[in-house]
DNA sequence: GATGAATGAGATTTCATTCAT
DNA sequence: GATGAATGAAATCTCATTCAT
């Protein structure tokens, strides 16, 4: 951890640049968080994480709570435009595109804001703000972007007439799910899951059962991976 | 320093109740835990909806984290027997069993216990052996019961072949996202999710999902509520 | 703990006599006080020890430090009492008598009331009133007795003349040593020590330390064990 | 809640020293915990002692159990080594270097580290751990450091043939017991104990008592003070 | 900008004491 | 007389936050 060669160069990559601070506190902010959850982390351990010292987190974050929020806010907002774009210009099969969502979240897997949810399902009660801000910012927009793809789905004949609203929350909650174990029984022993193959056969059951009554899931099934 | 009233108040405070108490605290702090999460309740909070003070806490339970165990082990304890014995009982067409199943759940939405879910996911890096038992007792019990009920309907032709065990998690998944829901974002605003309605979504899905292909959702349909 | 034969006679000797009870709890009481210090013993201790509960300490005992100085005061009477009529009735060489006087501290130090000068020394500075009851009590009455004995030898001329005040404190220091090692570094591993011998050798040390100059001391030299 | 003086006060409360901090808790918990002892000094006592918060007392020390061991320990490590350096380097008379021996406790008495044998004393029981460490290093050093005096003094015909391990303690129990007695009944009233003259009372009676047997003891009488 | 010693409010935990039964 | 559940004050310990350097 410590550059101990001694006329060391200050390379460029090991300089501290004041700008990436900022980032670099976040992410460690973000491991901490992940790991014990928002009151059980200390501004100390996430300081160490960052290779600062305490007091220096007050000089890019007025208090624990805004570092939290800041926290949230940050890792999600990129990840959702992706989606909204996917399914806004694509005009392949529902189903082809469902396929690539959860692929999209497949990836989304392997990143640290893939605790973002775990955090945010934990500390929705305490932070009612945040939460408000989440839900419109991720929520409302994760779940208006499958209800348009269903809607538009639906229209064309390619899924049968389902309860949207609700069929939005079948598709998203083995994605969730997957995220969440990763976060908490994951972690131990191995009780690791298999997202892809979770997700694999997620699109297979999602695949025949929007189905239109009558057709066989076969024909629309598409060709993924 | 001493309360000198002459004709001595038979002051409540001094109702001796050794046997409801713990199940009085064990209730409280459920709650608690539920609100704000295990870290950010204080023992002043669960002693005061108890009704009880700080001191008699510690009368039934030896310190916070066992207090907080044990309101996971006894909240969860009872519940699972139930969809064990459904499935283990019932010749029914799994659709069938299904629906049952996912009613006994909606059932369960109701109840304090519900929160537990979300303390687990939310607590299981900070107690590890308590996510084990948790693992063991419920998550482990309740997959391989779902593994069962699928297992047995593919052999029986009632459900076409596949990935069991995804699948498992892909029939839970929505169900405990509504649960994680109704203790996060559903509290605030009105926000609320309506369970039932998901549920019926959901198992609409899964039937046609899970139907062997060529065959009709709608004869296997169950006629259920 | 509870007595659950059916037509059990109480036996004489099980009987709980409310006459005993102070007696018992002194005895329990001394027993914890020797072991952890007043601080560091609880009354729930104290009362387990004594086979009662502790509700029943505060009909004996109006609080903690009552029941403290109850244990010092009641532990010390009857012992001096015999060190004093010895030296008083007895017309036998003083170096003698210091070999009797040794004996009996010696038969003290198997007692449980050996461990009060532990005590008293710790706790001392905490209960000025109960320092200078045992002060009086015992520092006091216990000097005395050896500054008549070690006067009246020395008038005699059985001893040389030395000055009898701190000679006094020369004689007990060992003897008072003892008995803290004990309940001190006596308890742990095998760091015991044999007071007997510790005796003997300082009867020895003592008895021609203070024999008249140019005389044996193999001359007054008491035959004792 | 903030200070608002315009021409900000450059509060004496912010003085950062951390070399001496350690040393002068340290200090003020030898002397609390000399007066109360250990169970009942307050951190907030030994703090406002030390003129610091009880949180400071943290950042130095991890807990109160820590703390005490480190009064005990740092408090004795330099004292022995003077008495060891004494004995090894003197050839002079062994009943002088007993004198000498005695110098140096008498001017040990005025230290605050007399209190330390008190404190050990009164929590052998309660800190094993600490109760092995100080009787390796404080009481098997200091009466090995006598016995080897003694045993030299008999093989070179000074003193007479007695039983060393015993009679080291009949040299230190009058040592200890005034350096106990300092702290308990010393201090109240003017039960005071004039040390040098015990000391001189003491070195008398040794000295002759040691002597062997036929000799008079004017002879081997050094000439102290 | 960065540090880290120091603070102090607040949390958990203990235990002498009380009092209805 | 005896009990033991309950209390509440006080202790230990933690940690977000401050601020002189």
């Amino acid at each position: 951890m410590v550059e101990a060669s001694p006329a060391a160069v200050p390379s460029a990559r090991w300089r501290r640049r004041k700008e990436d601070r900022p980032a670099e506190i976040l992410a460690a902010a973000l491991a901490c968080f992940a790991e014990r959850g928002y009151a059980a982390t200390r501004l100390d351990d996430v300081a160490r994480r960052a290779g600062v010292t305490k007091g220096t987190l007050y000089l890019y974050f007025p208090n624990k709570e805004e570092l939290f929020k800041a926290v949230v806010r940050q890792a999600i907002v990129p990840n959702l435009a992706q989606g909204e774009a996917l399914v806004a210009a694509s005009s392949e099969p529902a189903a082809v595109i469902l396929g690539r969502l959860l692929k999209q979240w497949l990836a989304f897997h392997g990143t640290p804001a893939s605790a973002i949810p775990k955090l945010m399902l934990a500390e929705a009660g305490n932070f009612p703000d945040l939460a408000r801000f989440y839900h419109a910012e991720v929520v409302e927009r994760g779940t208006s972007l499958l209800r348009r793809l269903l809607q538009r789905a639906i229209e064309r004949g390619e899924f049968r007439a389902i309860d949207v609203d609700n069929a939005v929350f079948c598709i998203i909650g083995p994605v969730i799910m997957s995220m969440l174990w990763r976060h908490s029984f994951g972690r131990h022993d191995s009780h690791a899951l298999d997202a892809e193959a979770l997700y694999r056969a997620h699109l297979d059951l999602l695949t025949q059962g929007l189905l239109p009554r009558g057709r066989d899931a076969a024909k629309g099934k598409p060709s993924h991976e």
